[in-house]
DNA sequence: ATAATCCCTGTTATCGCTAACACGGCTTAC
DNA sequence: GTAAGCCGTGTTAGCGATAACAGGGATTAT
């Protein structure tokens, strides 16, 4: 019932030529002459011949398929991240093979490695912004191309990261500015390097400025944790702006400030970090750090792809540099 | 350099058998005797032995791939079913190629069937929640099983869908319970069918009880098309309740409604759409219409790998049943 | 004892494609 | 006029797996 879909066979007896006349044509060789190379697309038109791409996979060893490696991918960022690579994917050919990770875990990485090589990818980006113990990754076969996104440096392998530090910085010299002393922060959960180093770039602005670096609630990145953690905060009533790891968990402060009945800005100064969609409407607005989650998508695929054609990559390491939004709610420290 | 990996005749041959009997091995064949299952066994973990996918997939005519179809993947929902549909997936042993849509668009969407045919998808899912034209995925191959979600229902595609017109209507019935008289809704855009059945549920709860269906403003899913239409809405000082069709735009409503000093839910009641993770979490709390997303993901994979097996479906339709989760957000009608 | 059967294993063909080489015919060079 | 070169095309040989059938040895039936 089902016939068997046309093959190069079929195209090249229905065009009068060889298979690898076809082949030729398929892969745009040079030397075909216009009329045979005419003569053989309206025959595949006719039938409807689409090329087997396992065929081609098993005879060229390259599967046309960039493997991903991601944790939930029901966040904002790496959702948004998934995203662009994925376009970026589709306009140089590539189909993506993605694999999420459902914990964070040792075991569960290598695992999701395994089975993204098996599958014969050409390429492979990592996104798993968490510690997972010494020497991660090291599964990976030498001669398939990787690229790390917002992760730990491992080696020689090529890497996109948002300057994390810089923008905690950004945040939190802002808030120095309006004449804040006490600044408490609401950190991610603790094996993230995200968490880390945004904790660090927090640290680093206090330091500077001569300010305490004691008040420090770790999330989970959730609403709920960052709702729970400024509840937490307020027990010091010296604290008169908080930095929130992301949006979402100055979303939830939001509303532990609204319930103590502590206005914002003008008793509290809010800044959070991703600039979901949603943080500029949020009330009050919500300053915030932008990241370009597409730009570090589209980014990292190039790097791949660069690495797949085999040509030289210019850096080993790309860093976008995220930039502060101001928006209503941050302000003067009361006095 | 890089050595070729090994092949089923390495492993045959450090084990001192033919090639077939490992690929027997590898398909747990039943007749292969103990002992030499486990020299063959021993002889794959020596060498790393990985079957050749493409290999496979040429010889049996089935790629283990499943092809999905999806529009914006950054949004909760679509990125809350895939990943259901990837774990799901993932469970039977099937990696997914997911191709995502740009614009609403019928060439669009057949191109991106098309693709993923060409890829070899061994079924496909379709997420594509919006109108594109008569006769949508005609371009489907009779041999090619799919599942439609939240889409158009053609002829005898198999699909899934939450009931819309009663998540609406839940919604609808709860503010009419209130006493609320004006109720007005803040819809989609126009093509989606989340929103022409959203505002049939509205429609048909405000009819049973004779109030009137003039207050009809869409948006766009986004917060800001929410604030936007809210301050349309406000222009008619009877509306006491506003159902936005998704939580984004209601919490773009919340602004709105700050900002015209009117207190929600007090002077103002307003429901949402979706339970965003946030959502319980917003001042106030916001009550809204519960979708299971990951069942819905779930069960299109289900209802998928059933087709593929060559089984007889239960039901050609699955529906799942949205709930209400009443919070803060909404109040009896002020007098 | 001989035939029939089953269990286990091997041999051969094939999937659809590309790579490498072969080859006829025409042009160009000396 | 013959050698050399190029252009366009065909022929052959795999890629690494599964399918279908063949066959040897032990077991069972007659």
């Amino acid at each position: 019932m089902a016939k068997r879909p046309p093959s190069m066979f079929d195209v090249a007896q229905a065009s009068g030529v060889s298979h690898q006349t076809v082949s030729r044509v398929l892969n745009n060789h040079e030397s075909v002459s216009d009329k045979t190379r005419a003569k053989v697309l309206a025959s595949m038109e006719k039938l409807g011949y689409r090329p087997n791409l396992a065929a081609r996979a098993l005879v060229t060893g390259k599967s046309s398929t960039i493997g991903v490696l991601s944790y939930d991918t029901t966040l904002f960022g790496p959702a948004s991240m998934l995203h662009a690579i994925r376009e970026s994917a589709r306009e140089v050919g590539y189909a993506l093979n993605t694999v999420t990770l459902k914990a964070i875990d040792r075991e569960v990485v290598e695992n999701g490695i395994q089975e993204l090589v098996n599958a014969g990818v050409d390429g492979l980006v990592i996104i798993a912004p968490h510690y997972v113990g010494d020497k991660p990754f090291s599964n990976i076969p030498g001669n398939i191309p990787t690229v790390i996104v917002e992760g730990e440096d491992v080696g020689k392998i090529p890497s996109v990261n948002v300057d994390q530090i810089l923008g905690a910085q950004l945040a939190v010299e802002h808030l120095i500015k309006l004449g804040h002393k006490r600044i408490a922060h609401i950190s991610g959960p603790e094996n993230w390097f995200e968490t880390q180093k945004r904790i660090e770039g927090w640290k680093c602005a206090l330091d500077k400025s001569k300010l305490s670096t004691k008040s420090l609630v770790a999330g989970d990145w959730s609403a709920r944790s960052g709702y729970e953690a400024t509840k937490e905060i307020l027990k010091d009533p010296k604290v008169t702006a908080i930095f929130a790891a992301n949006d979402s968990m100055a979303l939830g402060a939001l509303k532990a400030l609204s319930e103590a009945k502590i206005a914002v800005p003008a008793k509290m100064s809010l800044i959070g970090f991703d600039n979901l969609p949603e943080s500029e409407f949020l009330v009050p607005e919500l300053t915030t750090i932008v990241q370009d989650f597409q730009e570090v998508g589209r980014r990292s695929l190039d790097l791949l792809i660069t690495q797949i054609k085999g040509k030289k990559i210019a850096t080993k390491r790309v860093d976008i540099t995220p930039t502060l939004a101001i928006r209503a709610s941050t302000a003067k420290a009361p006095h």
